[in-house]
DNA sequence: GCCACCATGTAATCGGTTACATGATTAA
DNA sequence: TTAATCATGTAACCGATTACATGGTGGC
């Protein structure tokens, strides 16, 4: 019976429940906060906004400021119903990873164990330039990042990140240290 | 000047140099081992096969079975050249993550503490599902999980793996016990 | 005889990014 | 005045999955 959401329809729906009233808000939440482990591209977000409107699971309006042309939607009833039976759905859904410095990094024995050792290297600096985006979140999360009080997931959220990072960078180091200087090709 | 390897193309040519022949043996290595972090699907195998050996990075080879029409793939010395370009690169390359349940857990203030905690539990339940095919894999990949001997990196990545995993299904424990009997909604 | 496995392939569809286009407002 | 930001949108393209189709071989 109830509509199977899209992909970006998921975070379109949880987004406008914290908060986020347009199209552009909506990427902009993204942005700060989930685009690390579930992305959305306008490419995506007006045409679905468009569709879950259609589909009664959420209500536009004009909100023009000054001449500026400006929608904002909000959930429906149903839409939240929608969103709310999603959140409590029984299994996994979606859990993809696309790691290309992994994939160089399984393919090691095929290069010089300075290239190999390379590898690890850029997977530790990657680690490290996302941790520092995290931290620049950090302060903002435990505010809400919405403007709107009250959020504690998000904050965890962003603990759970910088946890995992860390943990990489730390293997990383580990495995950088290992690979020294032991003559393998 | 050197051609730019499309995503399956990369595991291709690394699987070809680890040994693999047909498509077949291609997509079977692919599940043992890369799938989790660089899937590939005969739909994309089989065309980029023919569309690499056009490009001249492989060479192909009718090599039937009894009755079984049967091709066998190898590296051209372009190709090995190419595949060792894209192991020595200088940048990240693709690095995505798509993960329903760390979404449903980042909304996880419009659900009852029960629901939030579930999607936790189920992050676990994933992590811990995903160690036992790690670990059912572990004894096959000392030995090389190709039948050619001496391969230590995919050895490496299945450690990292498993160690991801388990640090994923702590945080997972932990969160679930903090989040036991809090009154929050 | 049947099932599991080996082996190759295609067509439809999907979800997504990228690049582009338009135009108003605000602060330097 | 000009750059940054707010705001909305589309078209081309890409990479991938899914479902389907075909057929041989080997073991029970």
């Amino acid at each position: 019976m109830s509509i199977t959401l899209t992909p970006t329809g998921r975070v379109i729906l949880g987004m406008l429940q914290l908060g986020a009233k347009t199209g552009y808000e909506i990427k902009q939440a993204v942005e700060v906060s989930t685009r690390f482990f579930w992305g959305a591209s306008y490419g995506q977000i007006y045409p679905e906004l468009r569709r879950l409107t259609g589909a009664g699971l959420l209500a536009a309006s004009d909100a023009p400021r000054g001449g500026v042309r400006r929608t904002e939607y909000h959930l429906t009833a149903e839409g939240e119903r929608v969103l709310k039976a999603w959140l409590s759905d029984d299994d996994f859904g979606i859990f993809e990873i696309r790691d290309e410095l992994l994939l160089r990094f399984f393919f090691g024995d095929a290069v010089s164990s300075d290239d190999a050792r390379a590898v690890v290297r850029k997977m530790r600096e990657r680690s490290e330039w996302i941790l520092e985006r995290f931290r620049e979140l950090e302060p903002g999360s435990r505010e809400g990042f919405i403007e709107d009080a009250g959020e504690r997931f998000p904050h965890l959220t962003l603990q759970y990140g910088i946890g995992l990072m860390e943990w990489i960078a730390g293997w990383a180091r580990e495995t950088e240290r290992s690979l020294d200087g032991d003559g393998l090709s």
